[in-house]
DNA sequence: ATTGGCTTCAAACGTATGTTTAAAACAGAC
DNA sequence: GTCTGTTTTAAACATACGTTTGAAGCCAAT
């Protein structure tokens, strides 16, 4: 909580708007006026509005990918030439979220919601600075899915893909969700590991879902391709 | 296309530029420079900015609502006393949006992503108004998804639903995919269709992904609670 | 032809935004 | 204590926004 270094607050502040409100309906003078400092001191410190945003997220990613990368490093040295199964993989990956130091009690959910606010909010800049600074970890991932995939067609996978990112980062964007978490006193580590068990099973399940059901009812009107 | 009529070249204009920019992020000089319109045009026949949000969103939602209504009672009949199976009742929401009348080729995957970030920007104003316009028919899918699924504990189809929620709207607010989705010159309609056969069995899988798979692999730090 | 009700138009209004400025305050080194 | 570089401050800047205004244009009914 208590830093006293302005640099410092302004993150705080502006981490906490930006997931309440957005990017774009946040103001700068909303941020330096919950933070205490003067206006000038975001572009004193960061130089823009928009370095701020990048400055948001790489304090919390920069240490989030280089905890993922490690997680995965072991992932694949325990499984030998077989490559790690899609639960394993997901996993890793809810393991590493959870594992990360809080700054506050509120730290994960905070931050889930600006990854899907990232994704959601289509603000150039950012997709831009993400996918530049932390494409290799994703990428990574994304190999790891597919090798724990095979028997899915690439374009199947791909959009099955699509599919777990958005529950993914829908529910953690999803403003109602995070107020029950952040409402519920049990402390937010254990509501967001809650999450993650109902979440990863229904991601695996979807992920393998067999394509017999891929055909409509009967007397269905949408026709198959 | 050409109607030459004011409101509806702002509703067209706005629509478009809503869906690939956001609301926010939209202002009205966009709007009626697009729409080819005076700039008071938009006060004079809507009142307001987010009024005319309201009313983007009713040209579509209104009949949409009417048409599900419709292939809900069709579907609740169909079964007698029985409730409808989770694969039914989602079958019956996808043909009810892929049947409705298009306005044009991009017709429905624009509107996808604006209902997409209708859920993810958290414009007060919007979410009161769909809630208060068009709340139940969604209960009514609710109360189906409920009887569809009654071996899930309340807190379990919660958030299973939320995930499902999140998986649909996501895909069809992804930018990306909705860019996709418009290159594919075999026409909208048909790749609207592609993406619900591939997402509806996903969503059916997940929902009825066993609880067994709720516990973390061997060795996970993540505990049960 | 003139009226009266919509609709359009250019212009302006007030406000809020991100950013810049230049002076003041501060801190540590000498 | 004085100097030097950094940080903070209040004020202003330029721009963009949603909205309002009042005159002009239009068109059918009288």
């Amino acid at each position: 909580m208590a830093q006293s270094d302005t640099v410092d607050r302004i993150l705080d502040a502006a981490e906490e708007l930006f997931a309440e409100r957005g990017f774009s309906e946040t103001s700068l003078r909303m941020i330096t006026s919950k933070a205490k400092v003067n206006l000038a001191a975001v572009n004193y410190h960061f130089g823009s509005k928009n370095a701020l945003i990048h400055a948001v997220f790489a304090r919390f990613l920069t240490p989030f990918s280089a905890t993922l990368e490690q997680a995965f490093d072991e992932l694949e040295e325990s499984c030998g030439d077989q490559p790690p199964t899609l639960n394993q993989t997901l996993w890793a990956l809810t393991e590493s979220a959870v594992r990360m130091p809080q700054r506050n009690e509120k730290g994960i959910s905070i931050f889930m919601r600006l990854l899907g606010l990232a994704y959601t909010q289509s603000q150039g800049h950012l997709r831009k600075f993400l996918e530049q600074e932390y494409g290799d970890p994703f990428s990574r991932f994304m190999r790891l899915l597919k090798a724990a995939t095979p028997q899915l067609s690439a374009v199947d996978r791909y959009w099955r893909i699509q599919f777990m990112l958005g529950a993914t980062a829908f529910t953690m964007s999803s403003s109602d969700a995070l107020r029950d978490i952040l409402q519920n006193k049990t402390g937010v580590e254990t509501s967001v590991q809650e999450i993650a068990l109902r979440l990863v099973p229904f991601l695996a399940a979807g992920m393998q879902a067999e394509d017999a059901m891929l055909v409509p009812p009967k007397g269905s009107r949408v026709s198959v391709a």
